[in-house]
DNA sequence: GATTGTATGATTGTATACAATTATACGAGG
DNA sequence: CCTCGTATAATTGTATACAATCATACAATC
């Protein structure tokens, strides 16, 4: 889905300013001009409107009518509000995945597990980019393998809302280590065809996560 | 939120569309032209396109790049979908309403209830809008009261996503007058500060109306 | 007859021009 | 000194113009 989001220039502004909102580039209240941003980015001000326009539809901007946009920002309650949300969701979609997941998709599983493992145990320190981003695939494929769009839609915006929060939970050498070891019982369950079980499991896990991110000041 | 859409072109056919998706006037992959939606709703193309921008990004429509925009539309499944896991988020809902609501909120609750309790009572028949917009009320009250403008935000988008479906399940005088009786026991256990059986209620009430719901043959 | 290449038309992508609205500066009046 | 009103500038809202891309029709070739 999205798949025009690389191609057009709405699409890159889009997902440039949304990646600056939530790594804190732009702050809260920040003012953003659309013949500003564009002149900083090389378009004109359509593709920036549209881009806008979507921000708000997220809820990272807010736009007064013939005003301006401005930056909503997230605060640490509504980061810690959807890792609530998301704890649940992941539930039911680990419960969904035990029901409906393709032996393909069980493969898959597998090897971003193996992958994450396999980075933890390098001695030169893990690469924390790459733990990220299997970290993002392994949920990235649950949330296929729940076989329901609408799930996997929501669940994976919160994913994207959350980045910046979670890039700074997994340096924790410790945490990751907890993770990925939930993420592999997760599976057991999940191929046991288990629902109950992956359910509290991938619940947990989310809970966990939420746990460190709040030991770090969160 | 979202203040604009009333005020701004761009806004009001991003509304429009959506009804048209939803009320299924759109039908699955219906080509959106934006000359020939313009020309219908006499605007010029680049309102059309914000909105078929934003239309995309809530699932309804896909664009493919330099192609079109193509009316996705909502299964069975996906109404199914979205009322198991408003289910859990209602309920979520509900129990941070009952922690944090304050009593002019209360008394809003009251006051929808009342009026839709006044609404069936009339012998001319109850007025079936008139009940839509009042089940709406109850549950954006809720929403407000929750303290959580991303769970408030996430639980309206699929409330107005599945807008089509309960009008059809409301039309059910039974189900309607049930609905009312179990929004004044989730009042009643919000008021009595009772988070956890707020939440088991509210649940079981996305629950019974979804089975309505598959009664008449969603 | 099927296939491929090309020309033409239609549609989207982007930029720009113009209109409408709002913010700001400044002076008049109290 | 403060308030209000007006003029001007800045910004957003919308429409239109132009460029790029894609679909279609038709002819040439095999």
């Amino acid at each position: 889905m999205e798949e025009y989001q690389d191609h057009s220039l709405g699409g890159r502004v889009f997902q440039k300013l949304r990646e600056d909102i939530l790594s804190g580039k732009y702050k809260e209240n920040d003012e953003l001009r659309e013949n500003t941003v564009g002149k900083e980015l090389g378009v004109s001000r359509t593709p920036v409107r549209e881009a806008l326009r979507q921000l708000e539809l997220e809820g990272l901007v807010t736009i007064i009518p013939n005003r301006g946009a401005y930056v909503t920002g997230i605060s640490h309650k509504d980061i810690w509000d959807i890792y609530m949300i998301r704890s649940m969701l992941e539930g039911l979609c680990a419960r969904w995945a035990a029901e409906h997941i393709t032996e393909a998709q069980l493969d898959e599983l597998e090897e971003a597990i193996l992958l994450s493992e396999f980075q933890m145990k390098k001695e030169s320190g893990f690469n924390t980019e790459q733990i990220t981003a299997l970290d993002g695939r392994f949920h990235a494929i649950l949330y296929e393998a729940s076989g329901s769009r609408i799930l996997s839609h929501v669940l994976t915006d919160f994913h994207n809302y959350v980045q910046a929060a979670r890039k700074s939970s997994i340096v924790s050498e410790d945490r990751a280590r907890k993770s990925i070891r939930e993420h592999r019982q997760i599976l057991r369950a999940i191929k046991d065809r288990d629902p109950e079980m992956a359910e509290q499991l991938a619940n947990e896990h989310i809970m966990h996560v939420m746990q460190n991110l709040k030991k770090q000041g969160y």
